[in-house]
DNA sequence: GCTCTATTTAGAGTTTTTCTAATCTGTTGA
DNA sequence: TCAACAGATTAGAAAAACTCTAAATAGAGC
């Protein structure tokens, strides 16, 4: 079915330790191949579905959690019951408009820090995520 | 069945514009009377029964959203499938321990910025949340 | 106490996500 | 090329967290 079995793609997934299979491939190319992207489980379910791409729902969450574990996304939760996915995995912060649920990127220097408090004993800092609320006015 | 009519609670839930019912005084005694806590609706209702306060599941929730609209809680979204309710209302920061899924509070003036960016277009800035996600080492 | 309205409640319903167990499909090696 | 096997996919059930509904209950003011 793939006829070319050393695209980008196929790369990424298999060094990701992932089998390049039709569904992850399929979702891999609406995730990765339109710039940054936010989207839910759901939101993506339909979107391989509107293109004619054959996936159960349970497939495209396994396919989140992949590669989310796999450092090809970053999942987002900045609303309850409800997890967004990234697919900017740079170091990176966010947007969130609250009234639409829309989630906008704010590039990594944008943001500076005079102050960092120390982590607690025995812990270390893994990630430092801001999130800006905005309303409109 | 309330010997003081005037008591801080329910001066605190008059204000907010709620009455100061028998479910709504002793979910306020366990959230407020015990300094900062981060709890979930399921944990407040737990503690409740333990402490022989017979409320229901959805009182929990509609209490827990009643008091963060009247600013009394907030809101606190670190977890996919999951809110936490935060009885420190002052502008303040938080550590996530992943592990446990414990929050701990950063002081509001353990965080000071060097640069901020914009808001987009027609929005302005609601809130800045910082999370700072730590695991132990 | 009576009345009115806010509040509470049980239980059903929703939404998002996960699990299960059966089926299917890449991949490897003969 | 193909058999075998482990990994991947799937439908559907289940779980988890929350929300809704409609009926019962309880504050508050008179």
């Amino acid at each position: 079915m793939e006829a070319r079995p050393f695209t980008p793609m196929v790369q990424k997934l298999r060094t990701a330790g992932l089998r390049p299979t039709r569904q992850r491939m399929s979702l891999a190319k609406l995730l990765f191949d339109a710039g940054d992207r936010h989207v839910t489980a759901e939101q993506l379910h339909h979107e391989a579905t509107a293109a004619r791409v054959r996936v159960s729902l349970a497939t495209v969450y396994n396919t989140l959690h992949q590669f989310t574990t796999a450092g090809l996304l970053r999942e987002v939760v900045v609303q309850p019951g409800r997890s967004y996915f990234d697919t900017n995995t740079t170091d990176h912060h966010h947007f969130f408009i609250e009234a639409n649920g829309h989630l906008e990127d704010i590039p990594g220097d944008s943001v500076a820090w005079a102050r960092l408090p120390e982590p607690p004993k025995g812990t270390r800092i893994e990630r430092v995520e801001v999130i800006v609320r905005v309303t409109r006015d």
